[in-house]
RNA sequence: GCGUCCGUAGCUCAACUGGAUAGAGCGUUGGCCUCCGAAGCCAAAGGUUGUGGGUUCGACCCCCGCCGGACGCACCA
């Protein structure tokens, strides 16, 4: 189905067309005064011809049709052209989009994408910083399959680090099987931090653990299989955290998956003279970029060990061989820009195509303002945040429905309480950098993802109220009439027009803040107009307005990744 | 030192990528449940968009200079 502002502007071209070379955009207005949509195509082309915008606002719209679509457009301001939709057209449109299946959205032309998100390190538990990553990417890969793309999302797992040295020597010497099959990831860490607190007074234990990765590197049976165990202890804790962020994966092919390509990678790199050494090192230089002039890539280090970037690179050529995407998506923290500018500048002189694109979000920060370190301990837990959102939820859930069962009340409180988590952070521009707060996070007032589940309980209770039969999707025929069913009714054609521009800019945002404007104009409107207790056939269009009211926030809701609840 | 990102109401954030009188939430103040779920609705107060210039019909947005912050710049990932 097509958008509105795709159709205004399929008119506009024809109609601009004898000024030259223009693409007309049109956009929604700030304020209804002005009507539903406009275009600035008429300063613009003043611009360019320097003459007066208002008499080119005039011509346009001498040539301009679009009688059945709008009222007769206005010039306003310093030329803009205003579009009012008629009420006609707003009611034909409208019983279209009832019976839209993709409920206005167009599919865009396929692309197979590669999406690489989340990525925790094994043997480390996830803590709030991993949640962007998580989230912003599971997003992405849920609007990118609705427009039709094919996405892998994969999980490029951390699963290979020089803190396997530490991790195998406490492995071996103070490992508690009891604490292991409780809380693994815990008890690695213990582990860790354990040996790490003693190599730095005792020069031995240090020694021993370097001696421990050295043996796993070379491939040492005991060490592998400790290490395997060690992946398979914490993905199987990871899963439990998925599972609670319903967050899926294609593919979780860690680091260690690359470790074959290595040595070959840097072999090729060198043979065909895209590296080189220096001091010691192999790496790759950008000289004809001034700003990456003085900034190579290390892909081996003097001592022979293979670097990030290297793991990379090695990841970019398995994807390409095996999948042959259109495009790689790295939803990454902002830090990283540099690394990435460094590999996909490697990649293309491979002769590498695919769009690789570093999608960037700004960092949670503590309370002090300061980067909150994945290495630092004290991080708060990506567990203890789900746990605590659940509580909350659930004591209000307790509060507000007593009445239903345990059973009931846990699963809205996960409903509730990890939609809010994922809201706050969906709902925040991507590259804002925010500081971490419990009850930012756990908000559940105002603009949050319970605001929008509960314009959706609001309208389940009512089709919860109809007699099975008295009323079926797509029968209706009223009409539009009072002006909160008028402008919910555009809110909702807006749903078509606001889906793509998520992937414009990787902003899932935008999608938040449109969901919580239609939620907003649905509570006016349910304030404003009684639905049951209308005559007909008002009662069957306000229904229907209830309906695909409905019907659009549990799909907006799904593609952020959060569940649309029948009662809370 | 160089580079990247950022600075918007008391607080936390938006602003459809250059458009019209910069909008929300929280908090504060006041109003609305004998009516479909009050996790809601309505209203008020709150701003020289860090700062000084520039570009133009028009700037939170683009350019230059300051001030302040976060992060990154050769062998961690």
């Amino acid at each position: 189905m097509q958008t509105l502002i795709s159709l205004l502007e399929e008119r506009l071209r024809t109609a601009v067309s004898y000024a030259g070379e223009i693409e007309p955009r049109v956009t929604g207005t700030a304020d209804p005064r002005f009507g539903d949509y406009q275009t600035n195509v008429a300063m613009l082309l003043a611009k360019q011809q320097r003459a007066n915008p208002r008499q080119i606002a005039t011509q346009i719209i001498e040539r301009l049709d679009v009688s059945g679509i709008c009222e007769t457009p206005e010039i306003a301001g310093a030329g803009f052209i205003n579009f009012r939709i008629n009420t006609a057209f707003l009611n034909r449109r409208f019983n279209e989009l009832c019976h839209d299946e993709m409920l206005g959205v167009s599919r865009a032309k396929p692309k197979k994408i590669v999406l690489d998100f989340s990525g925790p390190n094994i043997a480390k538990p996830m803590h709030v910083g991993h949640i962007r990553s998580t989230i912003i990417g599971d997003t992405l890969a849920r609007v990118a399959r609705f427009l039709g793309h094919e996405v892998i999302a994969d999980n490029h797992l951390g699963d290979w680090g020089t803190q396997f040295g530490k991790v195998i020597y406490g492995w071996k010497n103070w490992r508690d099987e009891a604490a292991l099959a409780a809380r693994p990831v815990e008890e690695l860490v213990r582990l860790y931090k354990k040996a790490n607190a003693l190599s730095e007074q005792d020069e031995t234990v240090l020694r021993a653990c370097r001696d421990e990765l050295v043996k796993l590197q070379g491939g040492d049976a005991e060490n592998i299989a400790i290490w395997r165990q060690c992946v398979e202890l914490s993905w199987h804790e990871f899963e439990q955290m998925y599972a609670l962020l319903d967050v899926h994966f294609d593919k979780h092919l860690g680091e260690s998956s690359y470790n074959d390509r290595l040595a070959p990678l840097v072999a090729k790199l060198e043979s065909t003279g895209i590296a080189e050494q220096s001091e010691g090192a192999t790496c790759v230089f950008f000289r004809d970029d001034s700003a990456l002039a003085d900034k190579p890539c290390l892909i081996r280090k003097t001592d022979g060990g293979f670097l990030y970037a290297t793991t990379d690179l090695a990841t970019i050529e398995y994807r390409i061989e095996r999948w042959n995407p259109d495009e790689i998506w790295y939803v990454v923290g902002a830090p990283q820009a540099l690394h990435f500018e460094q590999v996909f500048g490697v990649a293309r002189k491979m002769g590498v195509t695919a769009q690789l694109r570093f999608i960037p979000f700004g960092s949670i920060l503590g309370e002090d303002r300061k980067l909150m370190k994945t290495r630092s301990g004290d991080n708060v837990q990506l567990r203890e945040l789900l746990e605590e959102a659940q509580q909350r939820a659930r004591a209000v859930v307790e509060q507000k429905n007593a009445a239903l069962s345990d059973e009931e009340k846990n699963e809205i409180a996960t409903v509730i309480g990890i939609g809010a988590v994922k809201y706050a952070d969906l709902s925040q521009a991507r590259m804002t950098d925010y500081v971490f707060s419990w009850d930012k996070m756990l908000s559940l007032q105002g603009n949050t993802a319970p605001y929008l589940q509960n314009a959706f309980v609001r309208i389940r209770s009512i089709f919860r109220k109809i007699e099975t039969g008295s009323w079926e999707a797509g029968k209706e025929d009223g009409a539009l009439a009072e002006p909160s069913e008028i402008s919910l009714a555009k809110k909702l054609m807006q749903f078509g027009e606001t889906v793509p521009l998520v992937l414009d800019d990787f902003r899932p945002n935008i999608l938040a803040n449109y969901l919580y404007e239609l939620a907003n104009t649905f509570h006016g409107f349910y304030e404003a107009c009684p639905v049951l207790k209308a005559d007909e056939p008002m009662r069957s269009t306000r229904l229907a307005l209830c309906d695909l009211t409905a019907r659009v926030l549990e799909r907006g809701l799904s593609l952020l990744g959060i569940r649309a609840p029948e009662k809370m």
